[in-house]
DNA sequence: TATAATGCGGACATAGAGATCCATAATATA
DNA sequence: TATATTATGGATCTCTATGTCCGCATTATA
């Protein structure tokens, strides 16, 4: 499968819902309800994007999670990097261990330029986006506060 | 990482070197060597390939594998079926889960057609091609026969 | 200060891809 | 027919992504 992990998907998830509480912080049960993520798991990816400066955070009564910049300025590109490694787009289309400086793959050029459009479209497409698109559609109720 | 399998990867390297085999049937074990995959997975994969109709094969001594059809005639597209199955580029970018019916996702347009391009870029590429690239640099020394 | 509410951290569980090992079936040939 | 050679098939192992469980640390508030 051609894809971004799963992870990386919830995080997406997540992060829409985030961005969708009007007095936060929220809890991350709450958050996982409205992204339909596994509660314990999510505490996990929210602890990666926390590391990454996506995410901040209190613990302990009235503490909770919430975005740590506006929406806007937080990209899927961002959060790819976050949860799969600033060289997640490096990959030959072919799998590991196939291109390599001595033999390069017969789809390296068009990969690379296919990478790029992908590159650019995860960095046009911010969390704003992502919530916009959900609150047209009705998904994704956020309850916190 | 966003990539077709390494399994696929694998099949690939295989097919070419068996492209260049002057005078079949080659041996796995050879081709295992000359592709760079390990032999007992390569024959988990020559089975998938041989029931997929892309290698034929005969057991016993004297025996061994070969393409099925000429390597023009075979595609990336079609290796990566035989490994990944029909579906293997119906995928979200986001990852499963994140798209469905009620649910479409932000991305959905643009890797709807992103996967159209990778899709005939695989189509368009055969083992032939990769024999060729290969050959061009000196790499994929087949021994058989 | 006691308590409830919250995130944090570590250990463990599960599933699937990737890979290995070995016995078995089929085949050519001496 | 006996033997060597080859692919086939089944069981098993390993590694990584994903997911679960539970106790601990922190914080607000009664």
């Amino acid at each position: 499968m051609i894809a971004l992990s799963n992870t990386t998907g919830h995080a997406i998830q997540a992060l829409a819902c985030l961005a969708g509480c009007t007095n936060p912080p929220a809890n991350i049960n709450d958050v996982a309800e409205c992204a339909n993520v596994p509660k314990a798991y999510l505490a996990k990816i929210v602890k990666q994007l926390n590391d990454a400066g996506i995410i901040a955070s209190k613990r302990g009564s009235k503490g909770g999670i919430w975005l740590a910049r506006p929406a806007k300025l937080i990209s899927l590109l961002d959060v790819s990097i976050a949860l799969e490694g600033k060289d997640f787009l490096d990959s030959c289309l072919l799998g590991t261990g196939f291109c390599s400086d001595k033999r390069e793959c017969p789809t390296h050029k068009f990969w690379t330029k296919n990478k790029e459009l992908i590159r650019k479209e995860l960095e046009r497409t911010k969390i704003s986006d992502v919530l916009k698109f959900y609150e047209e559609r009705g998904t994704h109720q956020m309850h916190c506060g």
